[in-house]
This record gives C-alpha cells, structure tokens and sequence, in this order.
DNA sequence: CAAATTTGTTAGAATGATCTAACTTGTTAC
DNA sequence: GTAACAAGTTAGATCATTCTAACAAATTTG
C-alpha cells in the first residue's frame, strides 16, 4: 500500500504528465518541492512497486497500474473537495488544502458514502471531472474563454488553475460555476476581454484571468 | 508540531494514565503495538517536545502542555465520531477506526464545522465526553451497570470499552444509548445480571458485558 | 533476602524520506 | 561543433521510526 508520500508523488506525476504521458523529473520535484536527488530517489522506489517505468535520463511514465493509483487517490481529493463545499458549507477556495489531507484516509466507506450523499457527483467544485471507482476519468473538452468571439454568450464551466488566489479573485467579481457570460469585446493589445453578466455590466478580465476560465458556449 | 505517530503515542498515554497521571512504559508499547525499545525512544524524543516528563525506570508522566495536545487530538476524534454517526449514517461501530485517521488532519475549520453543524455534542457515539477547545475534559461518573441493585431502572449512559466486536454484540441484542434498563435479578454465583428493556423481557448479561456498561440511575 | 520474573535500557541495525555537494549527461546557442 | 547551461545522477549524510539482541534495574515470590 502507498505511504502518503508515494500517493503524492502519483498524484504530481499523473497532474504532470503530457499528451504522451511524460513528466520531466525536474517537474516533478518542482511540484512536490523536495530536491532533484529525492525526486530521483522516489521516482526508482515508485518503478519497484511497479507504479513507474524509469529509465535513466529519459522522461518518467506511470505504468496503468500506477496511473489508476493516481486516478483513485485523485477521485477522494474531488469528493471530498464537493463533500466540503455541498454538505459542509465551505467555500470553493477553501477546500483545496483540507482535501489535500483527507485524500489519503484509507476507508473506503467513508468515500462512498460522501458520493451516496452527493448523488454521486462527476465533477468536483472546480468544474474538475471525477474519476469513477475504477480510476476511470471522463475528458471534457472545454474551451478557454481567452478563445471565444465577441457577441458569444457562453457558460463557466471549469477553471484550469485553482489556486486560493485565483478563486479569491473570482469570488470578488462574483464569477462562479455556471455564470452565463456574454462577450462584449476583446481587446486586441493585451488581449483582455470585456464581459457582462448578471450584476456586472462591464468587467475587464486580463488574458491571465481569461485563459484560465473554461466555458461551454451556450448560443 | 506532532506527527501523526507522536500524537498517536500522546493520545495512548493520555487514555493510559492511572489516576496519578501516570503510565507504564510495557503499557503504552503494548497499546500502540510496537517494542518496547521503541516506546522507550519515542518517550525520550516526547521529552525533548516538552509533552513528556522521563526519568530512568520511573513511570511516565504527561506535561500540561503533553496533556492538552493529547486532549485535543481526542477532541478531532470524538467529534469526527459523532460527526459520522449523526450527519453521515455510520453505526457506532464503524466509526472509530476512521476516526483514528481522521484526528490526524491539521485544518481546524474542518472540525469547527463539523462541530457546529451537530450543536457544539458533548458526548461521542459511545458516551465518551468531548474536550472543549482548550483542551479540558468534563469528568463524568457514572456506574457499571455490574454494581446497579436489582429493581433499579437506569438508563445506559457510556461504555468503558468501544471496540467493534463488543458494539456488535450490543446490536445484537438491541442495546443502545439512552436505553432503559429494569435491573430484574442478579446471579451470586457468575455475577450475571438479568435486566429488561424495550423488546426484550428477559435478557441475561454477563458480568464482562455488565462492567462495561455504564448507567445513570433513573429512580 | 535471594532467586526468579518482569520491566526498562542500551547498542546496533534497517527503512523511508529528505538534504547538499559533486559529478555526468543531454540540450541550446553561438 | 564546441561552450555554456539545464537536467539528471550518484555519493554520502541526517532524521524519524522501527526492530532484535543483550543487558540492567526493579519487583515479586518463596
Ligand atoms: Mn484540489
Ligand atoms: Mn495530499
Ligand atoms: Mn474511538
Ligand atoms: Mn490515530
């Protein structure tokens, strides 16, 4: 069974991984904050349990079994995250952290009956999808609002960056899941984009702010 | 701050300690299932931590401040006991052994929610009294049900042991908190007691069940 | 009280997770 | 295509947690 480090370090791995499922090492220790040589160290002791293939100096890859590990501990992060935002009434930039925790309680009982209460939810409070019981994960292929045209009206449906920050950002100009929006304008100098929505006549989102929020067009 | 292993050996000494406050050492390896030269140098290090007065060959004593961490980790325990009985569905026997992982989690809105969600319990599923948050425990006494006199009508108020194989055998025979008991008869010979309750006229209760009951008398 | 038993201690080792320093391999930029 | 730079590896160490084997102190028992 993986120590709560092991776990972690799946879950970087299978965050990290590309197209072609490759992580570089560097990443990964990034990400974790640990140092090249434990990110190393880690990365053989992960390919012993068979959850990595590693090869010297090539890109790390997680084996299926290793990648269903990362999808399985990845599936009780986003219950869990829904479970404190819908049953406990936290909010959306607050659950990340705990969950961060919570995701390596082993006891399956608790999980499924967190995805009982909810009516088995498939995405987490972050628009995230959530991997079924057998690490399964549905791809949703969202467009970023940084893309769309003037005049569109289109609904948030995801986030590509959660951090507190951003979320503290989003909820101070009351964007949430669901928010309909309607493109007013792109600015082509910087990119920014021009928005209004409920309450909100004309709100400037940067190309920062806009890259990073995923919308499903509704017109 | 304690790792999950200190606070685990906090928490053992804490439920360890005679009136005295004191612990043996061979008790507390025996309680957390690990040798005794490795109690011995987890002792030392507690020391070190200030949570633990140690000296040679003498019984070990918990500081103030060993004590209060020891009560708070109990408090996460409690609560995430009650927590799961009364807001998620879980028997009485089911939780303890998630709640042993649950106390661990370092987020202390998680259990500030959990607790105001309930209406700030006092009491865990198994009659077990909730520190407050500093710490302080209400001590409670009540009486085995083994030294009640026969005809008294008492109500079952703790338990002295909640391990999952004596909270089934409570299921099995009905018995749950807040039941009322008509003490009937006592057996001289195997300090057996005999008692009567809602659906059951007749119910005989070994003197291992009986000492571990713990009621208040109701005349 | 002395012998037997229980309890506690020390020494020495193993494993997991981490680090820094030094080195090697691979990649990028003239 | 070499020099510079980035990425990855190895060596060697530390700290936490655990063990077994050997020994010492304290307690119980006849
Ligand atoms: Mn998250
Ligand atoms: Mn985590
Ligand atoms: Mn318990
Ligand atoms: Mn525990």
């Amino acid at each position: 069974m993986a120590s709560t480090t092991e776990e972690n370090y799946l879950k970087a791995l299978f965050n990290l991984s590309n197209s072609q499922g490759e992580v570089n090492l560097s990443e990964l220790a990034h990400s974790l904050q640990v140092s090249l040589p434990t990110a190393n160290s880690m990365v053989k002791s992960l390919q012993k349990s068979g959850w990595v293939n590693y090869e010297k100096y090539k890109p790390l890859l997680l084996t299926p079994a290793g990648q269903k590990e990362a999808a399985l501990i990845i599936r009780k992060h986003r219950l869990t995250e829904m479970f404190l935002v819908k049953k406990m009434g936290f909010g959306w930039e607050e659950v990340h952290e705990i969950a961060e925790q919570v995701e390596h309680i082993h006891a399956p009982k608790f999980f499924q009956r967190m995805d009982e209460m909810m009516g088995f939810p498939t995405i987490d409070p972050h628009g995230s999808p959530i991997p079924d019981k057998l690490g399964r994960i549905q791809e949703i292929h969202y467009t970023p609002l940084s893309s769309c045209k003037p005049g569109q009206l289109v609904q948030l449906t995801a986030l590509t960056n959660s951090s507190t920050e951003f979320l503290e950002f989003l909820n101070s100009r009351k964007l949430a899941l669901g928010t309909e929006l309607r493109i007013l304008s792109r600015e082509a100098y910087d990119s920014s984009v021009v928005v209004s929505y409920e309450g909100h006549m004309n709100e400037t989102l940067s190309e920062k702010v806009s890259e990073r929020l995923l919308v499903r067009a509704l017109e």
